[in-house]
DNA sequence: GGTAGGATGGGCT
DNA sequence: GCCCATCCTACCC
């Protein structure tokens, strides 16, 4: 970290749209290992869920363009953050090019700055794990709401990095978590035997 | 270590 | 009115 205490200057450069503007499941997996920075607060991303969009039940867009859908249908490189179970928040990041469906779902941060700040904000985390590990879990230590709806995370306070210094990934892929719909299709990535991955870790599917 | 149940509100049929 | 891409607490091994 820098001395002004600004996460920012220990990683690499900010992801670029056309990073984004590729096929969903291609994005999800390209996104471990990068860096989620919003303010002072960083982690690394070690767990995503693909959400296609077409041909799949599961992903909110299958249903066409609402309200709350329209940005999953608009140009790659947004957040789409929504509510769930009325009390939790989602982030997810745009992918596919404007007029195609598709959105990565963060399921998991490896905290790496900013730890204060998010212990403050996760007042119910007791290891370091808990902090970040699960998608509800990540935006409070975050500090991510549904006032980053549509927020373009190629600029401003909320981006993806490149890490500080590359590192060989081991990638495993397994099933979705707590979806009903296309329950067996391949599309949650994971860091294989990373401490602050959510969920079933044992499962290989690659 | 594990799991059952409640919280809580927006989206959509 | 029902369904959630979840988390926390209490309680039980």
């Amino acid at each position: 970290m820098g001395e002004d205490g600004s996460a920012m200057l220990a990683f690499g450069p900010i992801l670029k749209r056309p990073f984004y503007q590729r096929p969903t499941a291609e994005v999800a997996r390209a996104l471990l290992g990068k860096v989620l920075v919003h303010g002072a607060a960083a982690g690394i991303i070690v767990e995503t869920e693909a959400y296609p969009g077409r041909d799949d039940l599961a992903s909110h867009s299958a249903r066409g363009i609402t309200r709350r859908t329209r940005v999953i249908f608009g140009p790659p490189g947004h957040a789409y953050v929504y509510l769930i179970y009325g009390i939790y928040e989602c982030l997810n990041l745009v992918t596919e090019p404007a007029g195609t469906p598709g959105c990565v779902l963060i399921r998991a941060l490896e905290p790496v700055a900013g730890i204060e700040l998010m212990r403050q904000r996760r007042p119910a985390a007791g290891k370091l794990e808990d902090i970040a590990r699960g998608p509800g879990r990540l935006t409070m230590a975050m500090g991510i709401t549904r006032d980053h709806y549509g927020a373009d995370v190629t600029r401003g306070s909320l981006v993806v990095r490149e890490p500080a210094e590359p590192r060989a990934l081991e990638i495993q892929v397994t099933p979705r978590v707590g979806i009903r719909a296309c329950a067996e299709r391949p599309l949650r990535f994971i860091l294989q035997g990373n401490r602050f991955v959510s969920g079933p870790r044992g499962f290989v599917a690659l």
